[in-house]
DNA sequence: CCTACCGATCGGTAGG
DNA sequence: CCTACCGATCGGTAGG
């Protein structure tokens, strides 16, 4: 009991450690990219032991979109529920992913963002989790500007899914702009923009 | 003289006929992920014989770069310029994007927004290509807007490069949305936003 | 979880 | 432009 309590623990420690590498590995050159060796080597475990812990490739790459959104949640959607239902919270949603971005909490910007190209052209359990987690997060910012408009906090005409595509396309944009050109700029314009479309 | 002028014809079919594949595989999976052994067995060719024509990988990436930058601006650009100065070109410029992101010119939809993840936390001379041909369009557009503003098209106080930010955005999210979801929806979305934005 | 190993593919070169 | 080859790394497995 003791010792497979001990083991568990220890695999669970060295399970996150391992996906902490994985997401940032994933960020910064794709989810398809990420290598079993590489990820391995940085981790200081044995090849086996990463396939051991996490299966195959596709799974590690299932694992490594599950581990991104833990971490996505909880550093834009988590600390935007404290603020209260309505446009001040999709505000606090959309400040918060600026801040995720711009802060770098995956290495390489936005883990989405990286690790969708390898996977919207090619069908499969791996895309289908990255739609969903962007799915998930759109559903997200929608609900918000729709509880904005029964607060009267929006135009009673809004189109939640339009303004959704709108602002959720100017935090992509800042995102790859940032990152391509080595610059905090686009986070301003996004800013901007977004001030213009929700006040 | 004859034969060198055949074996300079037969080079240049040959270039063309490489680069077109090379900029699909390239859109599809990430610029990196473009391999000699892949791009040289399905263009008939050696690898040796892609290394001859083009040099190493990053001189393949960097012709890969130039090529889709002659297929952007074909496609894109070129027929954009037969609208008159103003917002009759801006619009037509940003309707030619979005035909060329819907129409999948590239097979893996935008060549730029693909090619990008793999470099755009790697300096080096392919990160600078793709942030030259991002810039020289975004520069594209703003110079369209500018010319908009002096024609009285679009209200003197536009600020140009942030509308720039905001077009260039929601195409980018419409290429990006669509490729994930397999949907043509978001280009409708983009549509509607720029609709609002520049009438 | 490890070592040791597999076949396949990577980028690249030698020699022609 | 080709064939033939190089060392390194890929994903993955056997056996413990």
């Amino acid at each position: 009991m003791t010792t497979t309590d001990g083991r568990r623990a220890r695999g669970a420690r060295s399970r996150a450690a391992i996906m902490r590498r994985a997401v940032d590995l994933a960020s910064l050159g794709g989810l398809e990219s990420l290598s079993i060796g590489e990820l391995a080597a940085e981790s200081g475990v044995s090849k086996s032991g990463v396939v051991a812990l996490f299966g195959a490739k596709e799974e590690l790459q299932l694992a490594t979109v599950a581990a991104a959104r833990e971490v996505f949640t909880a550093s834009v959607v988590t600390p935007a529920l404290a603020a209260p239902r309505g446009i001040l919270r999709l505000r606090a949603l959309l400040e918060a992913w600026l801040d995720y971005s711009e802060g770098r909490v995956f290495a390489g910007g936005c883990f989405f963002a990286a690790a969708r190209i390898d996977f919207d052209s090619r069908p499969g359990p791996v895309r289908d989790a990255l739609a969903e987690a962007l799915r998930d997060w759109h559903g997200f910012i929608e609900r918000a500007i729709t509880m904005a408009i029964e607060r009267d906090e929006l135009p009673g005409n809004t189109d939640a899914a339009q303004l959704a595509f709108e602002l959720t396309a100017l935090l992509d944009g800042a995102n790859a702009a940032s990152l391509l050109f080595d610059s905090a700029e686009p986070y301003a314009r996004a800013r901007t923009a977004i001030a213009r479309l929700i006040g």
